[in-house]
DNA sequence: TGACATTAGTTGCGCTTGTAACTAACTGGA
DNA sequence: TCCAGTTAGTTACAAGCGCAACTAATGTCA
């Protein structure tokens, strides 16, 4: 007989289970914040993700905004719809490749995003206030280390995978 | 002038920001054991979660699936009666209190939570491979730490707040 | 006992989402 | 130059979701 337990021997605790429980923070996350900028702004979290990155780059081809912020071609082309609709964002058709389109944020949507960008900061900070440094840097060294290993066992959606 | 800065004078890295990040590698989570659900066993992450549920516990509320499982009570009535119209709970009304019923693994339901828990436990595994032990355990701790305030932060659906 | 509040669970509704299919535009080799 | 393959972005569709409203049962307090 081996020392070695066996996988299957091990018993299941939902509430202790890894991915389940990352399940539950990023549901608390989205939820929390889906308040703050829905209540205050009237947007969703795929719209704040597009201001997000085009306030951080400037100018984004949707193929870019989607891979930067992780999310479907799809949900990107909602919501820079969306934000087109209340004059947040325009698009300028690139001429040296008429397929895609730049993306940037207005007057409006700088004004609108130098707004968030405060209380964003202020909901993180009061989120992970009072967690040692040191702890904090290792949960974001695992952190990033899960989400790149999840990536490859997702498979994020149609894109890359090789 | 101070040497601390003020908040609002920061600027937002969407891909540092630990919201967005932990609704990321939450995403993947269940996006990638939605497929071995899904694929293998053609069920759901509500599913999986109210038989998860039952397979540690036994019987069970609907009400205490939800508060166990972070799911909304419709989420739970839907996957209850799924798992009901396909042979694998049953629903036993209670006697002392006939607005409840007991939800229970049937003797198919009990064998597909001997089949799925080892490849739940397999994918955890394989997930965390590879991390020292004692950052896992920080880790951990800190994402204790961090569900619970965002349970708070996010005021989970109706129930609770006080 | 009776009336009102509360709770467990279900269902109608509208909204959001991803998949698949599509259009339009670009690429690269023969 | 042409044509097959690829890519950016949009849209139709169906599935899943939470909110609100509902039913039925229980609790509470006078």
């Amino acid at each position: 007989m081996s020392t070695k337990q066996k996988p299957a021997d091990r018993a299941l605790h939902l509430e202790q289970f890894l991915p389940y429980r990352l399940n539950v923070v990023g549901f608390f996350a989205s939820r929390a914040l889906g308040r703050v900028y829905g209540t205050r702004f009237g947007i969703g979290i795929p719209e704040w993700r597009v201001i997000a990155q085009l306030g951080e780059f400037g100018q984004l081809t949707s193929r870019d905004i989607g891979e930067l912020s992780q999310m479907h071609k799809t949900k990107v082309s909602r919501a820079v719809s969306e934000l087109d609709k209340r004059g947040l964002v325009t698009r300028a058709e690139n001429r040296a490749d008429r397929r895609e389109a730049f993306v940037a944020l207005t007057a409006a949507g700088q004004r609108l995003y130098a707004q968030i960008v405060p209380l964003a900061l202020a909901f993180e900070e009061r989120w992970i206030e009072g967690i040692a440094p040191e702890e904090l840097r290792v949960f974001e060294r695992v952190l990033a280390m899960l989400t790149e290993r999840g990536r490859h066992l997702a498979g994020a959606y149609q894109t890359e995978e090789a």
